[in-house]
DNA sequence: TTGTAAGCGTTATCAT
DNA sequence: ATGATAACGCTTACAA
């Protein structure tokens, strides 16, 4: 049905070296040119990329790992890394592994299966050590959003240690002191940066840490609502709320709805990604914003450098700013 | 670096073929059953899947076409439908085109080159002459969301006309007699089936139709956004919007709360897809949820069985019934 | 510039 | 049950 350089070669007179070269950019004569043309459209040949990268090693594929592909984050990541990696002749196989580890292992696998020629992953840190194999066979890794502490390999990540102390400290401006964050999985570098952030904040300004106020949760809507239910079910609630990413968001946002709490003169709130989101929540929300083009232009370009052996030896961090956008959501206690 | 066949061949001392069978889940003598998965452990052995794709000339990788990384509706879609693949020992190279037809095309051809075994689509709609060469090569396609009207292949909807009028029947039914829509690009033939639904319901009640008040946008949120300015911009305004996918549903609820104007006691509303959405904005959101389950669990059944050949001859047309989800954001306009 | 032939890692056929 | 060998479609020396 699809025709192969052998078809082209039998069509044209001309040999399979000859073909190959020609579709490789090789100089032919003008005449052979014509002819080698001419068959490929009578043929609608296409190079079959699955001989070529058997022969030569090399799939011109990246493999990309995210938690989920509902992650508003990860997709527009992922979104943008696919972009460039397509500009630079490569493609992007994405997979999800629904936040399961267990499946990032398969993934993973699967991935080195398909010969893929690089990895990029927003990985769970629970697969160090298959990470590490990966690394083992040498074919490059580049983890965003977070680092392995294991691991030694390229990363890309936003400071998030400044960015959440940032905002922690934008709420003590206000007169906040009973402060609570909804933070990700301690085993994720990121959760844990922001939560750091969080703590310096009130070592800082030498306000207690109440750690009801501290809730861990994943990274799902769902567990931003029920942590932040709970948290309004204190004793003493908060009288602002951090919310560490954008599914937490939502679901503290829901979560205040249901109870008809009003933002920010009943509580501030704090969110995290999509800006998108602070236009069509009422009233516009203030949230941290991260810088996704940044973000990916980094990514693919260590991965790319890798890949051309142009960038060698140890592995980089490079580190982005995210930056915190004041829009309504937050109040001072003390007008109410 | 990576172990083969043959290195496992050298290791134990059995031949190529025996190895392969045993892979392949043959049978072969317990002793050397042993010692093939022991060397398999040491040499680290991976199938290579482009050396197998190249003999089978199977790749067990289906090619998946989306408008966009960032489009909520298509990203859940593929989320299911690639859980479904890899359940069925397939995987999925998901591309997206960024809304640029263009660009769909080189990914139809990206994926040929890299030998998938079907494509799952969501058109553009303006592909079709190249979506019909995949056919022609023997390559099944099944499109999603979107029909094409030239092209004979396998199609999972839902009922867009039906789901529609329901809406605008609502709005009728709360006493809305100016009632807008936004719809999508008109040769997307859901969204022309959805402002079908919309003049059918008029005409029903014998409604004047206003064309001022039928606004075609892009799938965007901009585009929502901008549509729903103009609108407000009329001399006589609706009183009631009917927003056609989940981005134009945030663009409009974005240029209302940038008017001040209040849903739904100066405005009625009725959106998209995502219900999560519903929950965060206030008030609680009516809109037309999709049956993101059944849409990809009928798109997976229908490619693997045209994969495995259980499936034959004419293209089947699988239909949903959307839902209208009735929250806080519809109020007669006779209650102002 | 063009042709020839080997080989990439698998599977599949055919003997054994 | 196992082994030898050809073949998948391509690239790449090397020879012509």
């Amino acid at each position: 049905m699809a025709g192969t350089i052998k078809d082209i070669a039998k069509h044209t007179g001309l040999s399979l070296g000859t073909i190959s070269k020609f579709i490789n950019g090789g100089r032919v004569r003008e005449a052979n040119r014509d002819k080698i043309e001419r068959a490929i459209k009578e043929l609608d040949f296409h190079v079959n990329e699955i001989a070529r990268g058997l022969k030569t090693s090399k799939s011109k594929t990246i493999g990309i790992i995210i938690p989920s592909m509902e992650n508003f984050f990860c997709t527009s990541l992922i979104s943008r890394v696919e972009k460039h990696l397509s500009k630079h002749g490569y493609s992007g196989i994405i997979c999800d592994y629904q936040e399961d580890p267990q499946m990032e292992k398969e993934k993973l696998v699967f991935l080195i299966n398909k010969m893929v020629d690089g990895i990029i992953i927003v990985p769970s840190g629970d697969t160090q050590k298959e990470i590490q194999q990966v690394l083992d066979r040498g074919i490059p890794v580049v983890t965003v959003d977070r680092i392995l502490p294991d691991i030694a390999c390229d990363s890309v990540v936003v400071d998030n240690f400044k960015i959440s102390g940032e905002a922690v400290e934008y709420f003590v401006g206000q007169d906040h002191r009973r402060i609570a964050i909804i933070c990700g999985p301690r085993n994720i570098s990121t959760a844990e940066e922001r939560l750091n952030g969080y703590l310096a904040v009130h070592e800082k300004f030498r306000l207690t840490v109440d750690p009801d106020l501290i809730q861990f949760g994943d990274y799902y809507m769902q567990s931003g609502y029920e942590l932040c239910r709970r948290l309004l079910d204190l004793p003493e609630p908060p009288t602002a709320i951090f919310a560490t990413n954008y599914d937490i968001t939502l679901g503290v946002i829901s979560a205040l709805n249901e109870r008809n709490i009003r933002i920010p003169e009943q509580l501030s709130l704090i969110g995290f990604d999509n800006l998108n989101l602070s236009k069509v929540i009422k009233p516009a929300l203030s949230l941290v914003v991260q810088p996704m083009d940044q973000l990916a232009d980094a990514t693919t370009k260590l991965m790319l450098e890798r890949l051309e052996g142009t960038l060698q030896g140890i592995p980089q961090l490079v580190k982005f700013e995210a930056e915190l956008v004041i829009k309504d959501s937050v109040i001072s206690p003390l007008h109410k």
